[in-house]
DNA sequence: ATGTAC
């Protein structure tokens, strides 16, 4: 039986150890409930969570979350934290879409206001958001001094041109910006890529959603998010585009040479890495770092778009859509962390390649509005289905370094989900259950289909169960923009 | 995820 595999033993309904054998550093720990189990052990990616366990230096546990599947060298949805003195730093555990993370806007105007104008909405969106793998923008061609402006100063580079306001700056992750960001580290090519894709979407699952708040599970917090029944949310997912993709490219080369030099043993090359405090280690967290900050000035400046689109498509100004943040947070990022280990404090590199931040109430890090409740957490589903907004805990404080899951995670491959919906027309189907859809390309759309994807409502039942978020509200999605 | 292999 597979079940014996990887000799997996219960911890309770909803937690599953992987013990320590062979060159494992920790035990995995997979949250997951049993059914989950099943479909996770149809892939390779428990054993990524075992090779993660073996790399030097990492603290306590390789952790997978719900929506865990195969990924580059390390899983995604897998979070592992490392030893700042003798751990290592690994673009694998961070993958090629550096800060790939999701924005959550929340708007003044309800459901009903909008539901007959959503084809005039979704239209505009999709005119001023360019999607697709290799767009760009015409409008906005930064020079390369400029550019490296943004890859340090992130979302705040976005507000000082004009795209929002400083107020949205409050709202992100580090406030849109990661420090330590050496642009000088990220090479030409790099740069050529990043020159015109700020402000543009991307393909495969990122997003622009309008949407609106359908559940409400806890109503004191779902106010303090400024969150209510029937009001009109909007999902921005994307992240670092080409950018971010050549950043890693480019120091996976540099860590395969990195990890022979410093006699690292891999049990797969795609692993590579280099230790936190060395020369190629320190580059590369510099050169992510850069990344990163591209990644929230491109959900900054699409923001700006939505913004904009919300008001030519339904005439209507700003002080009337009341377009603000909640929140905004990554999910593929590595970073320096402290967390209480064995009972004293430490500061780690934490690596979430496919796993959210989830701090908890009156943790230091997050908005001095949501001290009281918690770090929010956005988790999307998949294009037909909805999304939840969740905050952080204690428990996950303590229990997976302040992390938790990022998406249902997929069940079929993209080429499955391309044979297995032969003769479909999605954006029809989609159209009948009242959702629009505009998308670069039908084989995205083909790709993204619900099936292809665990129940969203599933995945975030186990983090929920296994204490590790608290489910806040539900949202629905109305109409949606694609690659 | 990605100018889906320079």
């Amino acid at each position: 039986m597979t079940d014996d595999k990887y000799k997996i033993q219960k911890i309770d309904d909803y937690r599953w150890r992987i013990p320590r054998e062979g060159k494992m550093h920790v035990e995995g720990i997979v949250y997951a409930d049993e059914h989950m189990l099943k479909e996770i052990q149809k892939d390779e990616s428990l054993q990524q969570v075992i090779n993660v366990a073996c790399l030097p230096g990492i603290i306590r546990h390789s952790l997978a979350m719900p929506d865990i599947h195969w990924g580059y060298g390390f899983p995604i949805g897998g979070v592992a934290a490392f030893d700042v003195d003798e751990g290592v730093v690994s673009p694998g555990g961070v993958g090629y879409d550096i800060n790939c993370g999701v924005r959550l806007l929340r708007t003044g105007l309800h459901r009903i206001e909008i539901i007959n104008k959503l084809e005039s909405l979704v239209n505009t969106l999709f005119a001023n958001i360019p999607s697709g793998v290799g767009s760009h923008r015409r409008d906005l061609k930064l020079s390369q001094q400029e550019e490296k402006n943004v890859l340090r100063d992130g979302a705040r580079w976005a507000v000082s041109q004009g795209y929002g306001t400083k107020e949205d700056l409050e709202y992100i992750e580090e406030k849109g910006c990661i420090r330590g960001a050496d642009p000088e580290l990220v090479s030409d090519r790099a740069l050529e890529r990043g020159r015109t894709q700020l402000g543009t979407l991307g393909s495969g699952n990122h997003f622009v959603e309008v949407g609106y708040v359908s559940e409400i599970y806890d109503e004191e917090i779902a106010r303090v998010l400024g969150l209510e029944r029937d009001g009109i949310t909007i999902v921005v997912h994307t992240g670092s585009r080409g950018l971010g993709y050549q950043v890693c490219d480019d120091f996976l080369k540099v860590m395969i040479n990195a990890s022979r030099k410093y006699n690292i043993e891999l049990s797969d090359r795609q692993l590579c890495c280099a230790p936190v405090n060395s020369q190629e280690g320190k580059e590369y967290l510099a050169a992510m770092a850069c990344a990163a900050n591209y990644a929230f000035a491109n959900r900054q400046v699409i923001t700006h778009w939505v913004r904009e689109s919300f008001g030519g498509a339904l005439h209507i100004s700003p002080k009337e859509s009341q377009i603000s943040l909640v929140y905004d947070v990554g999910h593929n990022i590595a970073k320096f962390e402290e967390h209480i280990v064995g009972g004293e404090k430490r500061r780690l590199c934490v690596h979430r390649k496919g796993a959210t931040r989830a701090f908890p109430p009156h943790h230091p890090n997050i908005p001095d509005v949501y001290k009281s409740v918690g770090q929010p957490v956005l988790i999307p589903g998949d294009m037909g289905r909805c999304s939840y907004v969740l905050v952080g805990t204690e428990k996950a404080y303590t229990d997976t370094f302040g992390s938790t899951c990022h998406g249902a995670g997929r069940v079929m491959s993209r080429g499955q989900a391309t044979r297995s919906t032969k003769g479909r027309n999605i954006a029809e189907e989609l159209k009948a259950k009242g959702i629009l859809v505009r998308a670069d390309s039908r084989a995205t759309l083909v790709e993204e289909v619900s099936e292809a994807y665990k129940d969203v409502t599933e995945v975030v039942g186990v983090v929920e169960h296994a204490g590790i978020s608290k489910k806040i509200v539900q949202l629905k999605p109305m109409c949606v923009i694609k690659g």
